[in-house]
DNA sequence: GATTTGTGATAGTCTAACTATCATATTAAA
DNA sequence: TTTAATATGATAGTTAGACTATCACAAATC
């Protein structure tokens, strides 16, 4: 018997649900590609289209527009990570190690998960990095909020928030100290791809310092 | 004598100096206002021409495009913060003081300083606030930092990190703090008004909670 | 066999982004 | 005082991305 991995993905993120078909798994696919490519700015609907080899209408009858598909692939994102650091810490009984793990999970480069043929999980966190705040820094966000678009971002915030707590019961910032991990994981990464003077990695190779850094900034403030 | 206290801005921000003429300053104002308004995405220069009553044409004498005229708000606004950094910060000694009014700076309202007319700072703080990443996460950040256009920002993280290291000699990542401080100052003030359970100041009225959380992150760290 | 569903193909509207041109008023230089 | 440069207004026009509408057809489903 075959296993399809799925992640289930809120009804108000598509017009029709892209993982239930072909057309829409080769959407998916070739999304990933091009906004990896090309970024938000400069990617358009008529450019997917030609890329899953549809039509500008064919993508339309999936998503409403290219900002809801962005929210779409990084809630896909989150959702998967979700899953990521529940399986990789399922055996870990201390609690800083499972932070250490999840921080690990956050700022190092993704493995390709190939039991999911049609999202590159490897570019797609290099699009969250560089473009992901651009799902929630609009206008629109508490529209988008109330139809719970973001839910897997802040279903995993209050994840990690909860294990700071299992570190010290008493600490008084689990959500925020957790925002600030994941958003820092991304940033400092992006800072020190891009505006390197940002950060104190100029010089690194790969995202071990990053990990370090964000070890402390978290530790110490979970213990004070 | 009549003063004019005047930010000295990159040239590669805008095609005519904007602080130079009537109009310009025009635009700036009301830049502000719209953008504080209708948010980047729906911000247009027809728009904007019409509430500075000028043509599209006229705004294209100014501004290459939006992008830039962000570019350029943000980065005054980095300039006027700095400034006014080094002006609350002059006669305090201790550098822990120091960091603890830079954060107030940061992380509160901002108070209208009336000396330069066209532009509302508090507005802007909160542009900056909303849409300030907007101005880095694409994909000509390198080639805009080439033309030297983030310099404010990274002048100002440059002069956080140094009072930390004031505080601590030894302390290994100033920058990455400093651009850590800055962003979440930012980010957690955005979330607490619009993704409150990214937080923990859901409840909390005013600033106050952000200041002390983010008191707490530095100095423990730089501490350590 | 009838109906629903997914797709292709084509056509067309709307509007933001951007360029070009000419006239004119003001200011600065010669 | 004439000449030249500068800033603005007014108008017109191009391009292309965002989005809608319609019809035909194949496959799956009832």
């Amino acid at each position: 018997m075959e296993m399809h991995l799925q992640i289930k993905m809120n009804d108000n993120l598509f017009l029709r649900d892209p993982q239930e078909t072909e057309l829409g798994k080769k959407l998916l696919y070739h999304s990933v590609l091009l906004l990896h490519d090309v970024g938000f700015e400069n990617f358009y609907f008529k450019k997917l289209a030609e890329a899953a080899d549809t039509t500008e209408a064919g993508v339309y009858r999936y998503f409403e527009n290219k900002h809801r598909l962005l929210i779409y692939l990084v809630a896909w994102y989150w959702n998967w990570l979700d899953y990521q650091i529940s399986y990789n810490t399922k055996n870990i009984r201390m609690p800083e190690s499972k932070i250490k793990k999840i921080i690990r999970l956050l700022a190092s480069p993704v493995k390709d998960d190939h039991s999911i043929s049609y999202i590159n999980e490897s570019l797609l966190h290099q699009i969250v990095v560089e473009q992901g705040l651009k799902a929630y820094l609009t206008k629109q966000v508490t529209e988008n909020n109330k139809q719970h678009l973001f839910k897997p971002y802040k279903d995993l915030c209050a994840r990690i928030g909860g294990i700071m707590l299992e570190c010290n019961p008493e600490f008084k910032y689990p959500r925020s100290l957790s925002s600030t991990l994941i958003e820092m994981a991304h940033l400092q990464k992006y800072f020190k791809d891009n505006l390197p003077s940002l950060t104190d990695f100029a010089n690194s190779k790969d995202e071990s310092n990053i990990v370090t850094f964000l070890e402390d900034l978290v530790f110490t403030s979970i213990k004070k």
